[in-house]
RNA sequence: GGCCCCUUCGUCUAGUGGUCCAGGACGUCAGGUUCUCAUCCUGAAGAUCGCGGGUUCGACUCCCGCAGGGGUCACCA
């Protein structure tokens, strides 16, 4: 049994979106699980495309989500270099040897030509075939033309990890360009020397690899190399269910959603569980468990869409999942402008109270600012809400100043406020829905807040006073 | 158009001939938890298993056809 290295290799030409994340983080499961080897390698042959910053770009959102390769372009290996653009000496040494076995020759049209060979066969409504019109004699490869290879069109089977046996026809071959008349091998040969030297034994990659697969059987036997285990990931589709994710439709970048206060867990639980699962019916997966439990026979054979309030879902269980401490360490960038004078444990006491109703931490500041800033009254709130708009303001204010004189006397802990607010229930006759709704509002002028006396006891006697004082003015 | 892949509740899915007039999760709706929001709990609606044939005593599960969707047919990966 060969020893387990798995790899990604995206190209430097933008950010990863949830669906190239995905494709990684197979990739590093199957590594994981057999204690192999997981490789970061860059395809960079296409120098026209590539984007400045890239590079970095996608080694941070690999280890943002805790994917750390053991070998790659910025910490080096054993098989390296990690970057194609690096390794143009082997593949033109293996091109070489093609040609001198004659599986290899040069291309002597014009793009111009091919191009008309092309909309001939397009007009006929037949598949391209560079093979129909390969030349009878060809020149000698001299580095300015592209070199194709000399296929051998002939049918295949074969099996994918994921999608089962597979089989296709001659007519899937063709003489594709090996190097580019820049000198630049394509992908389609490049990866194929890569995974040989670096001794990749499983190639998971996306499905708009599949229609290529004989194409590179065919070469894979014209060099005599072991074709690795194969499995192709489904594209994860946008939320139209049509297209499959893609920059272009404005997937976001992965980051993005640790911008947004989304946690790493949650996201990697999140990916994982879109088109897998383990047969049974748990929805949360620490990594460890994917590690254990992941394969890629489970994987789906259909693109599955993407459905961001699962995510979010997911992300609130895992934040309530988390410890405080911990919480509030992963949250210290998205607390709002005005708690910036406020104490790490009067912050922690108000990420208590909130803990369970934040989907993500962008939320922080429309829930938190009220514990931090008075706002100013809004008595739209009070005579919007439903309970206490059948009051006339002289009766909410008697109402409140009796709350006022208890909380006065209060020590303002949770449980003597819980105690207190009982208390004037009954002695106001009033229901919870009035009288609660009417505290709540004064204290704190916001929609919505967490439990009153949970909430007063955070605010402080000083802070609850000064605000219910301003509201019995506005009354 | 050729080739290849796919097709179970709105969404992610379980399901490998009978235990499925189809189970779970998200979402939605309703009720409960002394106020709001959220959590949590309970419940509801929601899939004639893409369609049509066959095989079988019996099919979501096997076979054939069809339709729909996707991928690909680049000197992009």
């Amino acid at each position: 049994m060969k020893p387990v290295r798995t790899r990604f290799a995206p190209s430097p030409t933008g950010y990863l979106h949830v669906g190239g994340i995905r494709t990684a983080l197979f990739a590093w499961l199957v590594a994981r699980q057999a204690g192999g080897e997981f490789v970061l390698r860059f395809e960079d042959t296409d120098k026209k495309r590539e984007v400045e910053g890239s590079r970095e770009h996608l080694i941070k959102s690999l280890h943002t989500l805790g994917l750390k390769h053991d070998e790659g372009p910025d910490i080096g290996g054993q098989f390296g270099p990690y970057v194609q653009s690096e390794r143009l000496a082997s593949y033109h040494k293996w091109a070489q040897m093609l040609i001198d076995a004659g599986k290899a020759y040069a291309d002597p049209y014009t793009p111009e030509q091919v191009q008309q060979f092309r909309e001939e066969a397009q007009k006929a409504k037949k598949p391209f075939l560079y093979r129909n019109h390969r030349p009878t004699d060809p020149p000698k490869w001299d580095g300015t033309m592209p070199l194709r290879f000399k296929s051998e069109p002939k049918d295949y089977q074969w099996h994918d990890a994921v999608m089962g046996d597979m089989h296709a026809g001659a007519e899937a071959i063709d003489d594709f360009i090996l190097i580019k008349s820049d000198g630049y091998p394509t992908y389609n040969f490049a990866h194929i020397i890569d995974d040989r030297e670096m001794q990749i034994s499983h190639i998971i990659r996306g499905q708009e690899f599949i229609a290529s697969q004989p194409n590179y059987l065919n070469l894979y036997e014209a060099l005599e190399f072991e074709v690795p285990i194969l499995a192709t990931v489904p594209h994860i589709l946008g939320p139209d269910g049509k297209k499959k994710l893609s920059k272009r439709d404005g997937a976001k970048d992965v980051l993005d959603y640790f911008r947004e206060g989304y946690l790493q867990e949650a996201m990697l639980n999140f990916i994982a569980s879109l088109g897998w699962n383990d047969g049974t019916e748990q929805e949360i997966f620490i990594a460890q468990e994917l590690i254990e439990k992941f394969s890629l026979d489970r994987v789906q054979r259909a693109g599955a869409k993407f459905d961001e309030s699962r995510l979010l879902w997911m992300n609130g269980t895992w934040i309530r999942g988390l410890n405080l401490g911990e919480l509030y360490e992963r949250s210290k960038d998205f607390w709002p402008e005005s708690s910036r004078q406020a104490s790490d444990d009067y912050k922690k006491q108000v990420l208590s109270l909130i803990q369970e109703r934040l989907k993500y931490f962008a939320e922080i500041p429309q829930l938190t600012d009220f514990f931090f800033t008075d706002l100013p009254v809004d008595m739209q709130l009070i005579d919007g809400n439903k309970q206490l708009k059948k009051f006339e303001h002289a009766e909410l204010k008697g109402l409140l100043e009796q709350a006022k004189a208890s909380l006065e006397a209060s020590d303002f802990s949770a449980a003597d406020l819980a105690e207190r607010l009982n208390v004037l229930l009954e002695q106001t006759g009033q229901k919870p829905g009035v009288l609660f709704s009417l505290i709540r509002i004064a204290s704190t002028q916001a929609p919505s807040s967490p439990g009153l006396a949970e909430t007063l006891a955070v605010l402080g006697q000083e802070t609850s006073l000064r605000r219910i004082d301003a509201t019995l003015q506005a009354l």
